[in-house]
DNA sequence: GGAACTACGT
């Protein structure tokens, strides 16, 4: 590498750090020895009986050392002070090295002990007690020592910043580098290379800089070692420009080299340029070793990108590079935060087979995972995993045991790892406060609250926000206000943007819209930026049919904030505008976006399914196939509804053997509901019957509710009951179920239902929204001032609706049959919307409680029909796209 | 005595 290339890169630097000279060399120092000559008697098994030489007492005293007998040897010492006897310092130094390579602090305190008595200390004796310290991990006492000299060579330096570097206390590093400048001491090619690493360590790239231009008016630029180390400088602080240059100069890049360009791409999220390099390292002969491996995956694993990172992780093994116990934990925590939770289990089994031991983290990973399943019996493992590697001392590994007792449910045994804890920290507090909450002890949760407060670990702003959470989870909604606002007089603990998130994803929850939406419209005129979690938290409070004005709302308002470039705020947009019935809407985005991930795809996916374009659907499917694009359970469940919707029985049959075949997923209830969907609305109800009993894992209420629905479309009386029976046994309060059973017996002629067991008669009701405002429809009720009004106008429409074949046959319907005295809400809220549009209305957005009847599935057809409009209609089973007398659902609902 | 170096939790 030439200097003028290196010095391409523009540098600044004061001047009176600038050396006028180059490097001094060191040489060895001699000491001046003046041990008296005695006979020294000594302890019970050693004995010196004359040592006319001072050199023959070294001797003894080094084989003293090397056997271990380092007490014998002080021993021997005190005896020669006793006495009057100086001792020679390269005894000292010999000594102290001994302790050094035994990692003897004890011993090495004696000896500083008596050190400290010699009234002139020799400056290298005192350096080795900085070394003796610093590598026995004791840097208070070795920054004490170093403290008290008063004259410091670079030996000194060197030990003192040696020990700072080992400790990994970077800022001290740097910090020290610039006193020993000024104290005049010039370094070393060794020195400089820690400060290097210090500087990339804390992204220091003025000092980096600094250190270049050292290099480079001292003609040290031409170390290899120094030329890496600049190189990764420059890269680590995102200077990849920089970096390039002094990569581009290098005759034979060495894999040093190359590792340094990878991973300063890494850290600057620049993946494809990481990819690059990687890629031609090989093709430049250098093979990526462990190392190089390990940080494109973990690289791979932060993006999110978990499936090219396991994709990697196959091929390494291929080059015959076996996976460590980083490439593993790597791989768990990217599949955990990518919430394929049970893969991320499954390369945990897949680790401990191979034969790789797990280390903290890897057992703090993998209990996140069992977290966020809230899978007891697979954290009980790995929390006996953890006592067997004896890492329960851990603060890390007890923090996440806690977490992960608390998620799955077990509060009692995160109290008992709370307890047992011999250290905590504020992790640990939090951790336990919102474990309380979860189980729904609130109380409990105060309580440990208060006590906190008198703990070492005082609350910070994340406990308030755990406290907030817990709060409105519990419905004390009154309590997390009280506690929100306080956080504002108080001062100490200022509000950040997930105190305003909890608050918002708080109402939200509880199913208090409009709240979350007050709450979300006063932090805009507040001092904190809403962030793309405060769009993540309020839209879902949107994505239904009433509120569609709202998306396009908030989907500007993150426009302007610049948050809509965030892919997962465009994938939720995507949903939402499908839920809220803009079709349109969510294409655009979809088409807008410049990089789509598999959600973003299976956001539209689900789009089309559920605005029953199936089409559309098995369209996109296609191009998902042909992008190569890892399909997961999302869409096949899409995909799998689709094929149900499309009648396209043989063609479902073949998808689902594949997710379990070719993609090695393990299906879920959505995969068998859907299948039994299908199965059920082709009319193949024994086949869906056989189906459930055969499946592996016991059937759920989705699953025995599409088999209720199939019965219901194809009025298998019978079988309904099967299903219905098997449902109530699932939700015993669900009085829905209930009341479709008593039909269906009934309509078999049967009566079986328990005497006295009324069955509560669902009451429908719903909501539409005109000019701004929702309007609320309830089945029988009296109150609406228009009521004579709407029913004259739907007496009219009925006499049209002549498509009633239904109407007198038996059928199943969630809600009671009309009478002149109770109109089902759907139809007032149509009579309402045309009486004032003037019987000119373009879209009606309608949000109903209960499953629609035939007889109002008829009349929205013939509206949209003989009134040239749209009606979107979401009931409890899907969405219903009325259009030109025709309804998405193809008469399945 | 020396260079690159990756994984974790409220």
């Amino acid at each position: 590498m030439s200097p003028n290339l290196i010095s391409n890169v523009h540098i600044i630097i004061p001047c009176k750090l600038i050396p006028p000279f180059s490097f001094p060399f060191h040489n060895a120092t001699h000491f001046d020895c003046n041990v008296s000559t005695r006979v020294y008697a000594i302890s019970n098994n050693v004995s010196i009986t004359k040592a006319s030489n001072p050199k023959l007492i070294d001797t003894q005293l080094n084989q003293l050392c090397i056997d271990g007998s380092l007490s014998e040897a002080v021993a021997i010492l005190d005896s020669i002070a006793e006495q009057g006897c100086k001792v020679r310092p390269i005894t000292y130094m010999n000594l102290l090295q001994s302790c050094i390579d035994k990692d003897c602090i004890l011993m090495g305190k004696e000896l500083h002990d008596r050190i400290g008595l010699v009234r002139k200390v020799n400056p290298f004796v005192e350096t080795k007690l900085v070394s003796m310290y610093a590598k026995c991990g004791c840097l208070d006492e070795a920054r004490n020592v170093f403290d008290e000299m008063r004259v410091r060579n670079l030996f000194t330096w060197s030990a003192m910043i040696g020990a700072c570097s080992r400790n990994n206390s970077w800022g001290e590093v740097v910090e020290l580098f610039y006193e020993m400048m000024e104290y005049g001491v010039l370094p070393d090619e060794f020195l400089l290379l820690k400060v290097l690493r210090a500087c990339g360590k804390c992204r220091d790239l003025e000092t980096g800089k600094l250190i270049h231009s050292l290099v480079i008016r001292c003609g040290l630029c031409y170390s290899k070692h120094l030329r890496n180390s600049i190189m990764a400088v420059y890269a680590k602080c995102g200077e990849m420009d920089c970096a390039k240059k002094i990569f581009d100069c290098i005759d034979k890049r060495d894999s040093i080299a190359w590792t340094a360009m990878i991973t300063g791409f890494c850290q600057n999220g620049e993946i494809e340029q990481a990819q690059k390099y990687f890629d031609a390292m090989q093709k430049e002969g250098v093979q990526p070793g462990l190392v190089n491996w390990n940080i494109l995956i973990a690289c791979y694993n932060q993006l999110g990108h978990c499936d090219i990172a396991i994709d990697l992780m196959r091929k390494m093994e291929c080059f015959g590079v076996a996976p460590d116990v980083y490439t593993w934990t790597s791989m768990i925590s990217g599949f955990t935060q990518k919430g394929s939770i049970s893969h991320a289990l499954d390369l945990l089994r897949e680790m401990f087979l191979a034969g790789v031991e797990a280390n903290s983290i890897t057992i703090a990973c993998a209990a996140s995972a069992c977290a966020a399943l809230k899978s007891l019996s697979m954290g009980l493992e790995i929390h006996s995993i953890a006592v067997k590697m004896n890492l329960v001392g851990n603060v890390l590994i007890g923090n996440s045991m806690i977490d992960m007792y608390s998620k799955c449910g077990n509060i009692g045994a995160a109290q008992r790892i709370f307890d047992m804890m011999l250290q905590r920290d504020l992790y640990s507090w939090n951790s336990i406060i919102g474990g309380y909450f979860q189980a729904g002890f609130c109380g409990k949760a105060h309580e440990l609250f208060m006590k906190m407060q008198e703990s070492d670990s005082p609350p910070n702003v994340v406990t308030w926000n755990v406290m907030i959470t817990g709060y409105m989870q519990s419905g004390a909604e009154d309590q997390a206000l009280d506690l929100f606002k306080s956080l504002e007089k108080d001062g100490k603990i200022k509000r950040n943007v997930a105190s305003w998130n909890s608050l918002i994803s708080g109402f939200v929850q509880n199913g208090q819209k409009d709240k979350a939406l007050q709450i979300f419209r006063n932090m805009q005129f507040s001092d904190i930026a809403p962030n793309s979690v405060t769009i993540l938290s309020i839209l879902p409070s949107c994505a239904n049919l009433v509120a569609s004005k709202k998306v396009k709302e908030i989907h500007c308002f993150a426009v302007r904030r610049n948050l809509a470039s965030e892919l997962i705020v465009s994938n939720l947009l995507i949903d939402s505008y499908a839920k809220s019935g803009n079709l349109m809407y969510s294409r655009n985005v979809f088409y807008g976006l410049s990089g789509k991930d598999v959600v973003s795809w299976n956001s539209m996916l689900s789009g089309y399914v559920l605005h029953g374009c199936s089409e559309s659907a098995l369209g996109l499917f296609n191009q998902m196939s042909k992008q190569g694009l890892r399909l997961n359970r999302g869409t096949f469940a899409s995909i799998l509804l689709a094929y149900c919707h499309a009648g396209m029985v043989d063609e479902g049959k073949s998808v689902f053997s594949c997710i379990t075949k070719e993609y090695l997923i393990r299906p879920s209830m959505e995969h068998y509901s859907a299948m039994v969907c299908l199965l059920g609305r082709s009319g193949k109800l024994a086949e869906a019957l056989e189906f459930i009993q055969n499946m592996p894992v016991e059937p759920n209420s989705s699953v025995w509710n599409a088999l209720l629905t199939a019965c219901r479309i194809h009025r298998n009386f019978g079988l309904a009951i099967i299903a219905g029976k098997r449902l109530l046994e699932l939700e015993p309060g669900n009085n829905i179920t209930g009341y479709l059973l008593s039909q269906a017996y009934s309509l078999c002629g049967k009566f079986e239902l328990e005497e006295g067991k009324a069955v509560n008669k669902p009451v429908g009701q719903c909501w539409i929204e005109r000019n701004n405002t929702v309007h609320t429809f309830i089945v029988g009720d009296r109150s609406n001032p228009y009521l004579d009004k709407l029913h004259s106008w739907l007496k009219r429409v009925a006499v049209n609706v002549k498509t009633r074949i239904f109407d007198n046959e038996l059928c199943i319907e969630e809600e009671e049959k009309e009478n002149t005295s109770s109109v089902h809400s759907e139809k007032l809220a149509f009579a309402f919307a045309l009486i004032d549009s003037h019987n000119t209305p373009q879209i009606l957005r309608i949000v109903k409680n209960l499953k629609m009847c035939r007889d109002c599935h008829d009349t929205a057809k013939y509206i949209s029909l003989a009134y040239g409009c749209e009606i979107y209609l979401s009931d409890s089973s899907c969405l219903h796209h009325f259009k030109g007398g025709r309804c998405s659902c193809r008469d399945y609902w």
